[in-house]
DNA sequence: TCATTCAGTTTACAAGTGTACGCTCATTTT
DNA sequence: AAAATGAGCGTACACTTGTAAACTGAATGA
């Protein structure tokens, strides 16, 4: 076999080792360079020759990620296309994307508020994206103004994002449940917003 | 001196090395007994005579954050009868706790979506308890019923904390503003909350 | 006063960590 | 065909970790 292909596929063996091993009781900080390694199926040593330490793993685990995160919103945005209340749309979108992708879902929350500075950063520059996105939509379709579309769209994710966290670990059922206390949220955001963004006008 | 008072300063005094140790680079799962020990001024061995481990040591810290919580609750209650928007003291008076107390906030935000689920749940049991108080709180001071007065208060919350996150480590400045924008959201939710309440007792 | 209790210490050990160094040997390049 | 490259391995070392065992000595209680 070719020698950059082999490379390739032991690196991906070990970032597939690494989302392995971020399961419910681990974060990035507490996974050691040895025990992805073994995951891996490979020499300690040889880890090197792949990422300079483990935080370039888990950055690269952050941006895959993001990436994860950008194809949900691709999906929202078709699934809304083809009908249906908006917000009802988007929020099961996300909590299905949270319970079939946990680990890299987790992995995002934890990191968000983790120990690491780099991954608070990677983090928060997936969740803005995220944000922007939202307000583009905003603005796209309500009548209401630029800085009031951010916020809307801020409170909105984080909304969302707070709920996914509980959603973790729980079953469809209670699930479904969140989902719909997330729905009503976002529709009292939504609707505030409008109010208050038509007040400013009349002003 | 009496032993039992040298025991429980010798409590005090690991419990306040702990706090000293989780500052924005670490977390209670990867502080070790030997550093809370070192830092604490004993022997790792006499850390045992005052905890079972190290999760006991960081149920205490997660209990003891939330008693702080509690005592900020009260101090903005204490304040919005002084009189003034109760949302704009409420943010403020959170803003300035979290800042004021930045390790303990960082160890609830932490632990919330940490690696121990016993460190979770302890955390979920007090931020619940604060939307219990603002749940009341609402119902006692608007016409919104019991379920959406519920959903309104988590949806505040889950706001206030997570931007309470971002403006942990920042300056005075920028804090200022993620309260303005906080305040805004709320009266997002605040508005729709009304809304949406009328129109079903519309129906 | 004398025996008991117990917070805190010292010593010790097995287990796990990151990583430096030098080697192998199949692939690639010349 | 010969030389160079480089992914992966084995060994080794200096550290840190949790905790077991046996101790010291001052506060306590009889």
């Amino acid at each position: 076999m070719s020698r950059k292909l082999q490379k390739q596929k032991t690196r991906r063996s070990i970032i597939d080792a690494a989302y392995r091993l971020l399961d419910s009781q681990r974060s990035l900080s507490s996974i050691s360079l040895r025990e992805v390694s073994r995951e891996a199926g490979i020499a300690p040593t040889s880890f090197y020759r792949h990422f300079k330490d483990i935080d370039e793993l888990g950055l690269t685990l952050v941006d895959e990620a993001g990436l994860a995160l950008r194809q949900l919103m691709r999906k929202a945005r078709s699934r809304i296309e083809e009908g249906g209340s908006v917000i009802h749309v988007s929020v099961n979108t996300f909590m299905e994307y949270v319970s079939e992708n946990a680990n890299v879902f987790r992995l995002l929350l934890r990191e968000h508020t983790g120990t690491s500075p780099a991954f608070r950063a990677a983090v928060v520059r997936e969740i803005q994206h995220f944000i922007e996105e939202l307000t583009d939509y905003i603005l796209g379709h309500t009548a209401i103004s630029q800085p009031y579309a951010q916020l809307q769209a801020e409170a909105m994710v984080r909304i969302v994002f707070s709920a996914g966290a509980e959603a973790i670990d729980v079953n469809k059922v209670e699930r479904k449940l969140i989902s719909n206390r997330v729905e009503i949220q976002l529709r009292f955001i939504f609707l505030g917003a409008i109010q208050l963004s038509v007040r400013k006008d009349d002003v």
